[in-house]
DNA sequence: GCATGATCATGC
DNA sequence: GCATGATCATGC
């Protein structure tokens, strides 16, 4: 393959390789190759494939982008597809493996992330099982280029894990530690551990990644612009935080900032301030002040903004009462069966994804016993612990056995007195609503939950924290 | 008084 | 109408 000089496109101009790469969609690389060409095999054979039969290149091995004169990576990347018909992300974007002695020498400017990642040329295409690479059909494709905001929350995320790294704690790295840039479990569970500098600690291999919930804002964006190939997507979603406080401050801290103000303040001075009717008592008085403070508009919800839903970052409201008593448990979505039913991969898992991403608590607390006078407490981010996640594993497998033999019923699960962290319990607006499963009968609803018991240790394991401060 | 089944409130 | 966050309300 000597066929650089007359290639159809300019391979110093990313406008030009975007332009080109228009003629892959909709279309399979079986049209483009060629008599002799040995179909590469395994993972990350596909940008290989792309790379030699559609841009006419010979693979290379080096670590910058792969266009490098235009400044620009290759990426290609699967969507699946969803019951609706729709189209789902099915993968975290995966850039670079971690070498944790390296990488503690690197700043975020020199890291091989920053060199491959901050001009992309995503190209999405269609999952199919067992399927010949050169028969997967390509669907849109993105000019992405990170944004000057994303980037300043992506550096910092950087630097979190740098730090951790540094701290000795590298087995330690959990994805939800962090916003955009994550840390994610790569290779299988038998391989060798990994050296790190600080610690005789042997830690497993992690690549930097953007996070499942980023790609899946990209791909929204993509499909609100209703073409098939984009460049300069618009973001339509609530801001949160300016980009120019984010130049000063981590995301964090503007957030945590902003509740400060309020902090020992009770909740009916508070909606008072706030300007919010709370005459009717609704059941979500504490999350709608607790919104009014994070976004500083009345009547927005945070997790709907674009940074929230770019982290995967969810806000929840807990009520601690005088007693140190949480009363209720916490509930999160509603169990996908067909979803449980037909990943065997625990990572993998939608469960995963929810249990292992980043949390803001706001605390509200009782001040006497039984009057119900809450005040705001406290605000902190939080991920779930990895021995935690041990135990998410075996809630999911127990779940997911219990779908698999069509056990969907109050009688099969854990419930909270089983202390087991974790249970599960109906959710639904009329008991009678079914969701669907794999037989197509359809089953009752129920939702993963943290028990009460879980969520007062979260707070406690806070509260000690705060006291060896 | 607690655990669990059930439903509310909101926003899109 | 539904997903999601949150809390109610009943029975033991």
């Amino acid at each position: 393959m000597t066929m650089q000089a007359n290639l159809p496109y300019n391979i110093k101009n990313p406008k030009s390789i975007f332009e080109y790469s228009k003629g892959l969609i909709g279309k399979t690389l079986r049209e483009f190759v060629w008599d002799g060409y040995e179909p590469k095999k395994g993972k990350g054979s596909v940008g290989q494939m792309v790379e030699n039969l559609y841009f006419l290149l010979e693979t290379n091995n080096y670590a910058g982008a792969d266009f490098s004169e235009a400044g620009m990576e290759l990426k290609c990347t699967p969507l699946k597809e969803g019951k609706k018909e729709q189209y789902l992300i099915k993968e975290r974007l995966v850039c670079n493996m971690i070498n944790y002695c390296d990488v503690v020498n690197e700043d975020f400017e020199h890291s091989h992330f920053y060199l491959k990642c901050q001009l992309m040329l995503l190209l999405f295409y269609l999952h199919q099982a067992n399927c010949n690479n050169l028969d997967l059909k390509f669907i849109y494709s993105v000019l992405w280029q990170l944004p000057e905001k994303d980037l300043l929350i992506i550096r910092h995320d950087y630097d979190v894990i740098i730090n951790k790294i540094k701290q000795g704690k590298a087995h330690e790295l959990s994805e939800g530690d962090t916003m955009y840039l994550g840390a994610c479990r790569k290779g299988q569970k038998g391989d060798n551990l990994m050296k790190q500098p600080f610690s005789s600690e042997g830690a497993p291999r992690r690549a930097f990644s953007l996070k499942m919930a980023y790609m899946r804002t990209i791909l929204e964006y993509v499909l609100a612009s209703g073409s098939k190939a984009v460049t300069n997507i618009k973001e339509t979603d609530l801001e949160v935080v300016p980009v120019k406080e984010l130049r000063e401050h981590s995301f964090e801290d503007v957030m945590l900032n902003r509740f400060q103000p309020y902090l020992g303040e009770g909740f009916k001075s508070l909606a008072a301030d706030l300007e919010i009717d709370i005459s009717k008592n609704p059941k979500n008085k504490f999350a709608i002040i607790a919104n009014a403070i994070a976004t500083m508009k009345g009547s927005s919800n945070i997790n709907l903004s674009q940074e929230f839903k770019k982290a995967g970052l969810t806000m929840k409201t807990i009520r601690v009462q005088a007693d140190g008593k949480i009363k209720e448990a916490m509930s999160f979505e509603n169990i996908d069966y067909v979803e449980i039913a037909e990943c065997d991969n625990w990572f993998e898992s939608r469960l995963y994804e929810i249990f292992s991403s980043r949390f803001m608590f706001v605390i509200f607390k009782e001040q006497n016993k039984g009057e119900g006078d809450f005040i705001l407490d406290d605000v902190f981010f939080w991920t779930m612990p990895q021995s935690d996640l041990i135990f998410a594993e075996n809630y999911w497998n127990h779940i997911r056995q219990n779908v698999l033999n069509g056990h969907i019923h109050e009688e099969y699960w854990w419930k909270g007195r089983d202390k087991k962290k974790f249970h599960v319990r109906p959710k639904a607006q009329k008991a009678e609503e079914l969701s669907p499963t794999i037989d197509g009968k359809g089953a009752k609803k129920f939702c993963y939950w943290f028990n009460n018991d879980y969520v007062r240790e979260i707070v406690n394991n806070r509260q000690l924290e705060l006291n060896n401060e």
